[in-house]
DNA sequence: GAAGAACTTAGATTAAATCTAATCTGATAA
DNA sequence: TTATCAGATTAGATTTAATCTAAGTTCTTC
């Protein structure tokens, strides 16, 4: 995604394009390791110091809303965010939290009487367990085969 | 589940059945609407004022790390509890924010190739949309057939 | 009943995120 | 052009969620 294509699909989206608002979003284009706002916000200062906190945290909202990047609630940290690309589902590491893309595929939709009156927009398969940086430190449990 | 089970399960857990403890759990078992700390602190504390809010956060959090209560994040909103019974997936309401319970269903691993060096230890499917409540408001959208 | 571990507590503290109110910017129209 | 004004930005205050601290209490075990 180039500037220009990040120039059109924030307008697309109903946003002026900023020099913040699209130092957010090229930020979460080249960093897809899900940074944090906080994350964001420092590295976005650091490089132009126009752009403030309450600017990054306002402007990943109305990205948010706009469609064009995913917020991703972990328990107990803070928010990560996504620049929505692929359609991809997500692991979360149970030891150091972190988030990575799991290839997206297909999930049965829940039947219609589970469903109820519902209206469903949406589904995510989040996968826990110990990520590959994690895993070796916790072998003491696995079975030597 | 009744309360020698509850005491039973503390136990199993490691934990000690303390009134206060014991109340955390009572009343996440009579109240399957997913409530936040600050509310299953209130009403615990108003049956019984000995349950202060240090004490709610502290057992909820070792309810939780004893497996016997699920903490669902939400994006942007406080985090929700859980008495972790039979196994379901969530549906989160895009407007308000409500956690509702879905009947569980198998779903499908991703190939071991995506999973790498990851250990898997759970999954769960998260649906969004628009709750039973929410979703008339917003008719607008939808079709008349 | 002494000792130590587990547990509870009020209030302070931290961390995440939002709000406020003033200012700035840029698109549009007179 | 220049005036207008919605949209955007800002520093700092505030709110909210959650955790920490340090002191006291209750269990359990010996
Ligand atoms: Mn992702
Ligand atoms: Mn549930
Ligand atoms: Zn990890
Ligand atoms: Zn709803």
């Amino acid at each position: 995604m180039d500037a220009r294509e990040v120039k059109q699909s924030l307008e697309d989206g109903g946003l002026r394009c900023t020099p913040q608002r699209y130092a957010v979003m090229a930020f979460l284009l080249e960093h897809a390791g899900h940074p944090t706002a906080s994350e964001i916000f420092e590295a976005v200062n650091r490089a132009d110091p126009r752009c403030s906190r309450a600017t990054t945290y306002n402007n990943l909202r109305d990205l948010v809303r706009a469609g064009l990047v995913r917020e991703v609630a972990v328990e107990g940290r803070a928010a990560r965010f996504d620049a929505k690309s692929e359609r991809h589902h997500h692991f979360i590491c149970d030891r150091c939290g972190a988030v990575e893309d799991i290839a997206w595929y297909k999930v049965p939709r829940p039947d219609s009487r589970a469903l109820g009156k519902r209206v469903l927009r949406d589904c995510e398969l989040i996968f826990r367990g110990l990520c590959a940086r994690c895993a070796p430190r916790h072998a003491s449990r696995a079975v030597r085969v």
